[in-house]
DNA sequence: TTAGTGTTTAAGCATTTACTTAAACACTCA
DNA sequence: TGAGTGTTTAAGTAAATGCTTAAACACTAA
């Protein structure tokens, strides 16, 4: 098994050369897509985005006061979001409101969706 | 600031209990988006889903051979989305398929649509 | 039963992650 | 200026992650 060029002896070879260079070809999206999936991928930072999504904007302290956490670890998880592109954010005197990125928005809709729908489904059954 | 009930002194108070409640509505969709989105959140892991997406089904050598991945950390990979619920497997003799589930197919479409647009771009463009 | 093929599991390790507290920074206003 | 408010940064820590190698397991066919 040492050496061999593919790994699994009756393997498809030509589905596995038309793979890798599939890969090739789309590995800088794929990079950008799962760095985004990545930071959406946190239930605190999911909730955050989701909050954002229907609040329009809001600061460090509101949010750390919604979600019961201390706002340095807020604070981390928006600045994470921010590096990674998809939250901007906007000072107005010393409060800072973060807010969802146009691209951001329009990427994870599907989700927003969901968990708004999910929001009215529960409100129903309260 | 200590022991006060909303951290920032001129707060929305209205708007900060309203976020709260939904935010409780909503914990359990946004704890398993979330997962589901952590499990895509991954540069290898994303990979997988979207070459499953196009071939609809590949065993764990013909993966490590595309991503040019030793065998079992392809396999922990696999496992850990089998888990998520996000992949299923089929056993055909000694190999193993493993297949998108298609509930994930359906949650992770919009992404699997935006990298094969950059592929036949790619493709336009070599 | 044995050799070969394909897959999973276990253990170890380096790196990353998410939080904590304390300190620093920034901005407002008396 | 100094006190109060809002935010970020730094440093430390526990836990999670992703890989590695070695060993075990499962299935096929001689």
């Amino acid at each position: 098994m040492e050496g061999r060029e593919f790994i699994r002896v009756s393997a498809d070879k030509g589905q596995i050369v038309n793979c890798r260079s599939r890969v090739k070809r789309v590995q800088n999206v794929i990079g950008n897509l799962s760095e985004v999936l990545n930071l959406a991928g946190s239930e605190v930072r999911l909730s955050v985005l989701y909050l954002l999504y229907m609040e329009e904007k809001l600061c460090v302290c509101d949010l750390s006061d919604i979600l019961k956490m201390k706002i340095p670890a807020v604070s981390q998880h928006l600045r994470k979001m921010k590096d990674g592109g998809i939250l901007g954010k906007n000072k107005v005197g010393s409060i800072v409101y973060y807010y969802l990125q146009p691209e951001c928005e329009k990427l994870l809709e599907t989700f927003f969706h969901l968990i708004s729908d999910e929001a009215l489904s529960e409100t129903k059954a309260a």
